[in-house]
RNA sequence: GCCACCUUAGCUCAGUGGUAGAGCGGAGCUUUCGUAAAGCUCAGGUCACGGGUUCAAAUCCCGUAGGUGGCUCCA
């Protein structure tokens, strides 16, 4: 005597068990139609399942809500998708061999191996998606059956898949008594697929799809295991929501970072200079230098002092502090002196041995630094220091290099060499928590500064199974234990995550969605007890004995580059005023005012802004068409109108009409104070009242 | 590093074995104009680089570099 109860708390009682469809049927011929799967007891089941107890039920239907389609109805849509594109994709290539195929949050993938046989392309795309088709309009059911693991087992066996046995051994060893398969139809006779469900009833209720893309994987992500395909798509309930995604892809396209950097000339990387260095051209160099001057602002305000450091350091620095040898391979590799590469170009010393005896320290040499801390620890080293003095905040914009894989090098988001707005607090034990705060609060002024407010938090734990971090256990759960407190204070939700942490101590990073929805690690506050002890650092405490102290690593920016890049794309590159390059063009109708232009052009100049003057011979729509193109903030049009009046007329980057007329004065003083003020005041605002 | 795809003018892109194309941008001239491109003319290319096949290669094949999407990595 099964008991439903609805979504609106109301009850159906059936006097034997009942299909979840039945269900829907009962309530209405509508929401049956509609339906494309169930959540019992919260959890997302077939249409079909059966429902022999009591329980809360709801019909899932990819009816839009707010905030776009049912979140439930599109995993079931594309998680079924994915099976109708591996039957597609096995009826054009026999010998695929299908491994995972999971739902994604913007669609699907499946990772196919075709062991050594040629792998499909783009070019076969098309045929791929007819013959999905071909599999929607017959519109054959999802059928559901279950075996006993060890019968499915040999099911498995028989069938030689050695992918999906081992998918069948996982699901078992984490405690599944049966295995299920789909079949797209009739079992036995129709194509079907290991999986554990839940899928839309019928192929009939994949609305639109598309096959995306290609790339590859490794089986389990093990690099010494299959090479396999890995098959993007995507899939919608209707036409129209699809062609809508794809639509919202093609704009991302235009806010991508890469393609604004070109377009507003931000930064360029050149062949000839290297793989992931970045050269900052002139525009882009404003906008790094506006965001240095504003968190220099802060670290005055904060207590900071800044240093230089030099690029390069002995490689015993980089041994004593842990990065040499270990993450060898992350790094340029050393840098060694003339009259020392003389000495072993005569031994005739091999590449081999060389790497060997700089390892075992019998060689010397210098290393581009990975990081900046060394540099800082061995400036508070240079000087005594009382517990009075403490902490001690050292500062630089300092500029490291990494050896990254080639393949994973782009744009400003993944480079080789970077700058970060980096620091080393050195404190007492008692001051820990008070720093780390101080820390966060920068990071949450930048990102409250900038309006990016899409971020997640991450508290990077160690991972207990790997021998990759250096110093005592105790030391780590102290550490761990301080960054957990402190992103407590933060009021915004975080997740801890094990194998994050730097290799000398936890941290706490702030990480952001590129516009093709990559994650990239921006902020980041870490907690060290670790480097102290290994360079042997103290301060002399109240009882004139010395003690360790702690360092705290931090950018709040993360990295220049990689920030730009996603402030860049944050903007969609339309700047707020304070950090745009080229920030008013001043532009007369004719050369008629030519005169009072260049009069206002150097009257902003005068004031500290950067203005440029359209003296062309271009019409006023072709000018403001350009700057425009530029997404320079404002535009001042002057005519003989305004030339009259000692006015100008106001334009602003993003609103299609003029905003009017303004006084000479007023608006130079209204931009110089927008621009001192960092947006707090905006001349466009002036005109809204 | 691995797999797939891509590389043609400063930029965006056409061009499937037979003399290299367009738009924007640039230069010059005309126009002197009131809010998202006025008109005409001109310059600009070792078709990424290096080999090969062919009577003939931007186009087909091989290699290298760089880029893109993933994978792996990411102190």
């Amino acid at each position: 005597m099964p008991v439903i109860t609805l979504p609106d708390g109301s009850k159906r009682t059936y006097d034997k068990p009942v299909t979840a469809a039945q269900v829907a049927a009962d309530i209405g011929a509508g929401l049956a139609k509609a339906a494309v799967g169930t959540k019992v007891d919260g959890e997302l089941r077939d249409l079909s399942t059966s429902l022999e107890k009591d329980c809360a039920l709801a019909i899932v239907t990819p009816k839009k809500r707010e905030g776009g389609a049912d979140a439930d109805a599109l995993f079931l849509i594309r998680h079924s998708t994915a099976h109708v594109m591996a039957e597609a994709i096995q009826r054009l290539f026999p010998q695929a061999k299908l491994v995972y195929g999971p739902p994604l949050e913007t669609g699907f993938y499946y990772d196919i191996s075709f062991e050594g046989g040629k792998a499909i392309s783009a070019d076969d795309f098309a045929a791929i998606e007819a013959e999905m088709a071909k599999i929607v309009a017959e519109n054959r059911p999802f059928t559901r059956y279950e075996m006993p693991a060890a019968k499915g087992m040999d099911k498995l066996k028989s069938e030689g898949s050695k992918f999906k046995l081992d998918n069948a051994e996982r699901a078992c060893e984490a405690g599944s008594t049966a295995l299920s398969w789909y079949a797209t139809g009739e079992p036995g006779k129709n194509w079907e697929d290991l999986c554990r469900g839940p899928h839309v009833p019928t192929t009939g209720k994949i609305g639109a799809f598309k096959v995306m893309s290609l790339a590859s994987s490794y089986w389990k992500g093990d690099e010494t295991l299959d090479r396999l395909t890995r098959v993007y798509g995507t899939a919608f309930a209707t036409k129209d929501e699809l062609a809508a995604h794809l639509i919202q892809l093609d704009e991302a396209k235009k806010r991508d970072h890469r393609v604004l950097g070109k377009q507003l000339r931000l930064f360029h990387i050149d062949e000839m200079v290297g793989q992931g260095l970045i050269l900052w051209t002139p525009n882009g160099s404003i906008v790094r230098q506006e965001l240095q001057n504003f968190i220099s602002d802060e670290l005055r305000k904060q207590g900071y002092t800044q240093v230089f450091t030099p690029h390069i350091g002995k490689l015993d620095l980089y041994r004593t502090s842990g990065h040499f040898p270990y993450y060898r391979e992350s790094q340029y590799p050393p840098v060694i002196e003339h009259e020392q590469m003389a000495a072993l170009a005569k031994e005739g010393c091999s590449c081999g041995e060389l790497a060997n005896r700089l390892e075992k320290g019998e060689i010397d040499g210098y290393l581009l630094k990975p990081m900046n801390c060394p540099h800082h620890i061995r400036i508070f080293a240079s000087s005594p220091h009382s517990y009075r003095d403490m902490p001690v905040r050292l500062c630089e914009f300092g500029t490291v290099y990494r050896w990254e894989q080639s393949g994973e090098i782009g744009g400003m988001t993944r480079v080789r060499g970077f700058t970060q707005d980096d620091a080393h607090l050195f404190c007492r034990e008692d001051q820990v928590a008070d720093e780390l705060l101080g820390c966060l609060s920068l990071v949450k002024l930048i990102f409250g500064t900038l309006g990016m407010n899409e971020y997640r938090v991450r508290v990077g734990l160690r991972d207990p199974d790997s021998a990759k971090y250096v110093g005592d256990p105790k030391n780590w759960d102290k550490a761990e234990e301080a960054c957990r407190v402190a992103a407590k204070t933060l009021g915004v939700p975080f997740s801890e995550e094990p194998g994050e942490a730097a290799f000398y101590g936890p941290k706490i990073d702030f990480v952001v969605k590129d516009v093709i929805g990559r994650s990239w690690q921006l902020g980041t506050v870490q907690v060290d007890y670790n480097l102290p002890e290994r360079f042997d650092l103290s301060y002399i405490g109240a009882d004139n004995q010395p003690h360790r102290p702690v360092m705290i690593h931090r950018a709040p920016f993360g990295s220049m580059e990689r920030f730009i890049g996603c402030l860049i794309e944050h903007f969609a590159g339309a700047f707020p005023l304070w950090l745009a390059p080229e920030q008013v063009r001043v532009m007369p109708i004719s050369e008629k005012s030519a005169d009072y232009a260049r009069e206002l052009h150097a009257a902003l100049v005068a004031k500290g802004l950067r203005a440029t003057l359209d003296e062309s011979n271009d019409r006023i729509q072709g000018k403001i068409k350009q700057a425009a193109d530029m997404k320079v903030p404002y535009c001042a049009v002057v005519g003989p109108r305004d030339a009259e009046g000692r006015k100008v007329s106001v334009r602003a980057f993003g609103i299609e009409a003029n905003l009017g007329e303004m006084g000479f004065d007023a608006f130079v003083e209204g931009l110089a104070e927008e621009h001192h003020s960092r947006g707090q005041s905006t001349v466009k605002a002036s005109f809204a009242k």
